[in-house]
DNA sequence: CAACAGAATATTGTTGACAATCTACAATCA
DNA sequence: TGATTGTAGATTGTCAACAATATTCTGTTG
């Protein structure tokens, strides 16, 4: 009886599919492929990915601990719907996160990370020089990330990570002018600043405080 | 063909199987049950709980984001251990969480919650006198869990939560002392005396504070 | 026409079977 | 002896089928 069973060809190391179609539905989620508060229906995504229902649940599971899904028994489950009002508490807690993450880069004093903070933050100025906003927030993101990592505290980082993602349920768009863009890379200057002093409590502030007048910078626009 | 079918019987409403068993390997991982580092297998763990593989696997995943297994492809999944340091970070992080946590509750200012808080003190301090610690603590948690839910910030919730269980993953145990007792309470009646005044930043540094001296008197037991 | 009851359908919950992979141990060879 | 290879068993990865529940449709009744 034609049972189709899985098999992957080539010499690459196998991925477990959940893992496969956990960041396609991350993807999908993030991206606005599939509106907030529609149900994912297991089945379709299934097929959609040619995978069977399993690894899709798994899937599932994973993600809901993320804050990007929420499940009901026997109904389903629904992307996430992210109110203003939670949106902007979520902004507090990575605040605190980033803010505790800096300390920590500042209390390691690594040379070789200060060097690579302090050359995104010319690399940013440079990007606004030359009005490339895309780039500007590339190295943005890889500037909080390199932070995130070198502060070598895994569960933080994931955390920081973590709400960075949930955010982006809240799909309004956030346009940043010029001027709102200076702002933002002087803060940054003033957290590397910080970290090259080793000052840990004034990092510690600078990183909180840069991500709360985001949430300000946000605020506004709608 | 006699397969056995699945069917519970009773009135109760149905649970999926997937919650009663992520609750059970939860209680088993905190209670100890299972040593960190151990492999969770999955069959063993099925046939133990009367379920099939599935609902375990989706179990797993479920926690394995609350940081309290961790995962290797083919492998199977383990009980996470917990290094001292990291321990260490995880207060750090609570306390953060703790802190946001009681400044959102002095800022709501409800007199119901309030006078909650105030009464747990007293009894706590009932509880102190009578030298009955097993009380003590009971009444700790609630007071703790009472804040979290009473701000009002479901994320902020269920991460104070989440990091309350998973630094139980370092199994050590903290014996406290009277002495240790009475100034922990004492820090609780700071924490409602600011919460009573509606003063968000004293209450938020008094709430970090407490979780800090925890973390400080955990500290010296080792 | 609205409200309800019941059947038909769709979707989630759970299972057992099979494939792929890893692990442990034995056999082989230098 | 020691390293290596090969095989057998155990364990995880995946799937398709069936059960239980939720949802939708339809016809009936007031």
């Amino acid at each position: 009886m034609g049972v189709k069973q899985y098999m992957r060809q080539g010499i690459e190391r196998q991925r477990p599919l959940t893992l496969e179609v956990r960041d396609e539905l991350e993807r999908m989620i993030l991206d606005g492929e599939v509106a907030a508060g529609e149900r994912l229906n297991e089945l379709t995504l299934a097929e959609q990915m040619g995978v069977s229902r399993g690894p899709v649940r798994e899937a599932a599971r994973s993600l809901e601990h993320e804050g990007l899904v929420r499940t009901v028994a026997n109904q389903g489950v629904f992307v996430r719907e992210l109110s203003l009002e939670s949106a902007l508490e979520l902004y507090d807690l990575r605040a605190m996160i980033a803010g505790y993450l800096c300390g920590r880069v500042a209390e390691k004093a690594d040379p070789v990370v200060n060097k690579a903070l302090r050359q995104a933050v010319r690399d940013m100025d440079a990007a606004i020089a030359a009005a490339d906003e895309p780039r500007y927030f590339e190295i943005n993101l890889a500037f909080h990330d390199r932070i995130a990592i070198a502060a070598g505290t895994d569960r933080a980082q994931r955390l920081y990570t973590s709400l960075g993602k949930e955010v982006r349920l809240l799909r309004r768009r956030v346009l940043c002018g010029d001027e709102s863009l200076r702002t933002s890379n002087h803060e940054h200057d003033g957290i590397v600043a910080a970290i090259e002093a080793g000052d840990a409590d004034a990092a510690r502030a600078a990183g909180m405080q840069h991500h709360l007048n985001s949430k300000s910078r946000l605020k506004i626009t709608m």
